[in-house]
DNA sequence: GTCTATAGCCAGATAGAC
DNA sequence: GTCTATCTGGCTATAGAC
């Protein structure tokens, strides 16, 4: 809580504390909670393994505080997506979809964190290890709200049910090539990140306007 | 290999073996590689420590030899859905999809095997434990053409690039909603296991008949 | 083919020096 | 705040009795 009460006004503040949420980050989204010993945790920080029950109590709550930060990190940058979007002069989906879609599909491309962070979501899934339904509040709050809001301002005749799930598809959309480039790489021929990324706004975009067409209230 | 060599003729022939495997089958896809101790698999399978050991070798043969089966199975049970369908007196995009996306869903909604082999693959695109390059070769060379060509049976104009990615996103639209159905359930008002099923039918068919449309070849 | 017993290792957590 | 040293426990794998 507060870290600066003993050494303040020294730059390095708290630089070990800082070095192995870095290194948790990293090892966490890349290998999992159980795969993950904090003697890699530590050796990746350049501390020793006491570290991590000094600053943080013990494993679990080293990997809930990152988790938190990760969780945060994806939800602003989806909404930094939404907001430039909208501000622009002429709002489209398909542009909403690129500016969502492409960073992380870039950054599976290299194993970067943008694309770690997805996967440290799904990894979440499938072995709880934080309450993730408290955790995750600013997403069920503010995200899903705020993106169906968007949806239905972008696409006329999509009601609150569709765009709701329509938010949920375009994670879905997102999340399988993140997860399974290699394969679709290997196996459709010339297809590059470019004309996956392209390939995955269009089949999105059309089945959002489909949902809006076959719904009589628009 | 040969486990029939020296109990011939008896009913239970390898029982403990096969008890073992079914133990993997669900504590693998279950808690994962990492987090499932040999210790699990053979308390629940009612056998001791060294079986593993005899009948597998190791921890990660036993799994490869589950892994292997559950592959299998899965690529059967979309086959079984593709030849019905294709079978049946007038065969239609949605019932493919339906046919398809609906058992996986069903079984998530009660945690059973045919979502939890799915479960499995993303686990292992996560932690690489086997050669799925090797393993998963009946699925990429099987498979997929298959789907694809069944695609484009059905959906007149779809060329052959965009039915192979459109057999990709199948798969990205059923496996989403296995792995989040308790956010989804949790957060859009009403929604029961029917309706996200014909949800997710409506907007896969919806995107590949536009991807079909979009392409003036057809 | 199944068991007991054990070897050998690595994990997470903590006590206590500095 | 960071270290060394150590405790305790669970893990995989194996040797050897039956």
């Amino acid at each position: 809580m507060n870290e600066q009460s003993t050494n303040r006004g020294q730059e390095p503040r708290d630089e070990t504390r800082e070095r192995l949420l870095d290194a948790a980050e990293r090892l966490f989204c890349q290998k999992g909670f159980e795969a993950t010993s904090i003697r890699d945790l530590t050796a990746l920080a350049g501390c020793n393994i006491a570290a991590v029950n000094y600053h943080f109590g013990d494993k679990k709550r080293l990997y809930a505080e990152m988790f938190r930060r990760q969780v945060r990190g994806m939800v602003a940058q989806d909404f930094r997506a939404m907001e430039e979007v909208m501000a622009g002069p002429s709002p489209c989906l398909e542009d909403l979809l690129r500016r969502v879609i492409s960073p992380p599909l870039k950054a599976a491309f290299r194993n970067e964190p943008p694309a770690t962070a997805v996967q440290l979501m799904v990894r979440e899934v499938l072995n709880q290890h934080v309450d993730m339904e408290a955790m995750t509040m600013d997403l069920r709050e503010l995200y899903l709200p705020r993106m169906s809001e968007v949806l239905r301002r972008l696409v006329p005749g999509l009601d609150r049910a569709h765009s709701e799930l329509a938010a949920f598809s375009l994670d879905a959309m997102t999340m399988h090539p993140l997860l399974f480039m290699p394969f679709y790489m290997a196996r459709i021929k010339g297809l590059d990140l470019d004309a996956l990324i392209e390939y995955t706004v269009r089949f999105t975009a059309c089945a959002i306007r489909a949902m809006a067409k076959g719904n009589p209230e628009g």
